[in-house]
DNA sequence: GCTAATGATAAGTCATGGCTTATGATTCGC
DNA sequence: GCGAATCATAAGCCATGACTTATCATTAGC
């Protein structure tokens, strides 16, 4: 089912290029057109084509048509997509801190034990 | 002065690629050592530890000396940072939506307009 | 109709980065 | 101390991907 791991590795992947964060930075500013893009950007008309087609795949951007040009804009679908990844891994990191910090509160009590056996998850 | 473009593009660049994703989901359930990373990963041990550095380099992971083993765990900075440039997108995307929809409404009532806004769906 | 403009795609080039196998540096157990 | 274990680093290999220059498809304007 498209595991979310697909829209993890498409996601990451699109924000992986400084160029395409650019792009986006761009669009933050409204709908823009190609070609208004390639101007703003050191690189050519088919390298923003490619780009766009990216960030559209990993559901970063939506296109318009509008005449002959076609107007992007910033889609929220990836970016919620992003987000709920972080947040998901940010509730999961103070959890295992609150863990870590009171095992160390424990620890201070005894001398000095392996403290090795995280083994309660998964194997 | 590591102009925020640099931690974004350690972030991302830290992020893009899935064997440091595997790292971090791994690092989700508590402290681990290298050793025990690389077991359960499908890559060296010396794989394991570059890419180590890279997440700890994003501010995603930090390490613990135990012994002569490196402890290593989830850093909540990097995951600060992602959080803040998603968050930072995310409202900017919104009121360009906002500004957008709001055009559309007022472009209602001449005579052309895109008919095509597909609006408040996902592509 | 034809021409110009806009944007997507094809094909090819070149740098980057993720992996490997050594090897070095530290620390534990005997 | 010595050998074993853990981890980091060095050097090299190879696939990936970001870019380029054409070229094709569509639309506007004459």
């Amino acid at each position: 089912m498209t595991s979310a791991t697909q829209e993890e590795h498409a996601l990451f992947d699109a924000l992986h290029d400084p160029t395409r964060r650019a792009v986006l930075e761009l669009l933050r500013n409204g709908e823009r057109s190609v070609r208004d893009l390639t101007d703003q950007l050191p690189v050519s008309q088919s390298a923003v084509s490619q780009h766009l087609k990216v960030l559209t795949g990993a559901g970063l951007t939506t296109a318009r048509p509008d005449g002959r040009r076609r107007l992007y804009r910033v889609d929220h679908t990836g970016l919620g997509h992003l987000r709920a990844w972080v947040d998901r891994f940010w509730d999961e990191a103070l959890t295992a801190f609150a863990d870590y910090a009171t095992e160390a509160i424990v620890d201070q009590a005894p001398a000095e034990r392996p403290s090795e056996d995280e083994g309660s998850g998964d194997a």
